[in-house]
DNA sequence: TTCATCTTTACAAACTTTTTATGAACCCTT
DNA sequence: AAGGGTTCATAAAAAGTTTGTAAAGATGAA
């Protein structure tokens, strides 16, 4: 993103393409578009933009499958429109890799702030990745290089998924993260339903952290939602 | 609304009509009448008012078919004036989207609240909801990601159901919600008869929010018709 | 094979939602 | 003003899910 963000706009209708053009050219974005997945694919790759806009229903290659060719190559934000009751291949998107999602018809402004908090996000954490290897919060120490991680202190051995559904857990302390969002973090879109997967390791996770694992103070559960995490032990 | 904000009367009762522009122009709104609903409509789109107050009972079109007419072309504040007794049809204008009912007779003081609250309403809280996913009004401040939510400074915790319903008045804040309206948004469409589940759940929710729950300063009961909920608590 | 890990299964405990019941509050009619 | 009928508030039981936990089976690497 050198000077202007660039913006790519994959939909088969020309009407809100040229809306979509007009409105993001006016707020200083360079702007391209293509007609359908397969020449947003092509575009993608040969201009390489900071953010894709894509519809769902296209012909050729459609808003689901490109968000699949690009999420195998690239980790550019892709916002998806859709038409209202399309909530299963919503769904589907996001947890393909989607960064957001916007509801037809929508105002352009609404488009607007989305796109600059997608760019924002895309732009602001990943400097992190690269520099430090360690994250150091509250009770919990890891070392992402190593995968070494103590609790207050003391060293504690985890295996490779507990591993990663801990550093999931630190680098989202605090928020609610719902079963689905967990399972596709760590295992996938495809396993969003096996909560049993997440009940069990979250179980065997709180075994190693937690001093008291029948009352729970960093993994907390909210029922019938998901689970939240604190990194300092929580008063009960 | 750039100047001074504009507010369409549509009723059929002259005097009635009188007393209203009087009222509200000595508080510096530009206020034009009509005398039924066909009128009503017809100056609604070469004046495109600020805020709509109207009768119920008028000839040609009423207030129930004007309503529904400007639902389907603008979401402008719609403030329902009606006979006491009317129940059945205040419910029907209310679920059309009519923001606020008063009951005939009435003060004009009350008026002049209500119509300040629409208005307020109309202009503040839109922008939000697209880019923030914090609610923060009055007494009550929701963070939508996090799913915490604190009353009076005071962390609270809500079961699923109690956060959506929560959510869902503040959203709404001042604003009628019939009981349908509330089935409809947090059960589905096949609940809407279901009036025992509001019951319940508005209990629920005013033991954990209201300071002192038999007498409701928050969520506040329309006999017949619904719920309303306010943001700041209400003197009684 | 052996070992560590992940997956699957099963069941009791915990929690939320739904259902039921009762008395109070409210409106309308007489 | 009194009575009938409806709605509302509230508590508590019942039903239905979800969650915690242990343990057995499966998988794959050394």
């Amino acid at each position: 993103m050198t000077d202007q963000p660039r913006i790519l706009v994959v939909d088969d209708e020309p009407q809100l393409t040229r809306v979509l053009r007009t409105g993001l050219k006016s707020r200083g974005y360079d702007v391209r578009a293509a007609a359908d997945g397969l020449a947003g694919f092509e575009a993608f790759n040969d201009w390489h933009p900071d953010l894709v806009i894509t519809d769902l229903a296209m012909p050729n290659v459609d808003g689901l499958e490109l968000c699949r060719r690009l999420r195998a190559v690239s980790q550019v934000p892709i916002i998806v429109l859709s038409a209202k009751g399309e909530e299963k291949t919503k769904v589907e998107a996001l947890d393909l890799g989607a960064d957001d999602f916007v509801t037809k018809p929508f105002g352009i402004d609404e488009l607007l702030a989305r796109v600059r908090a997608s760019l924002r996000r895309a732009n602001a954490p990943p400097m992190n990745e690269a520099t430090s290897t360690i994250l150091d919060s509250g009770d919990f120490h890891v070392d992402l290089e190593t995968r070494e991680i103590t609790v207050r202190g003391q060293p504690i051995h985890l295996t490779p998924k507990e591993f990663d559904l801990l550093v999931y857990f630190i680098k989202h302390s605090g928020k609610v993260l719902t079963h689905r969002t967990l399972l596709a973090a760590l295992w996938g879109g495809n396993y969003v339903e096996q909560n049993e997967y997440l009940r069990v390791f979250v179980g065997n996770l709180r075994k190693k952290i937690e001093p008291d694992a029948a009352t729970p103070r960093y993994i907390l559960t909210e029922p019938w939602i998901g689970y939240r995490f604190h990194e300092k032990a929580q008063e009960i």
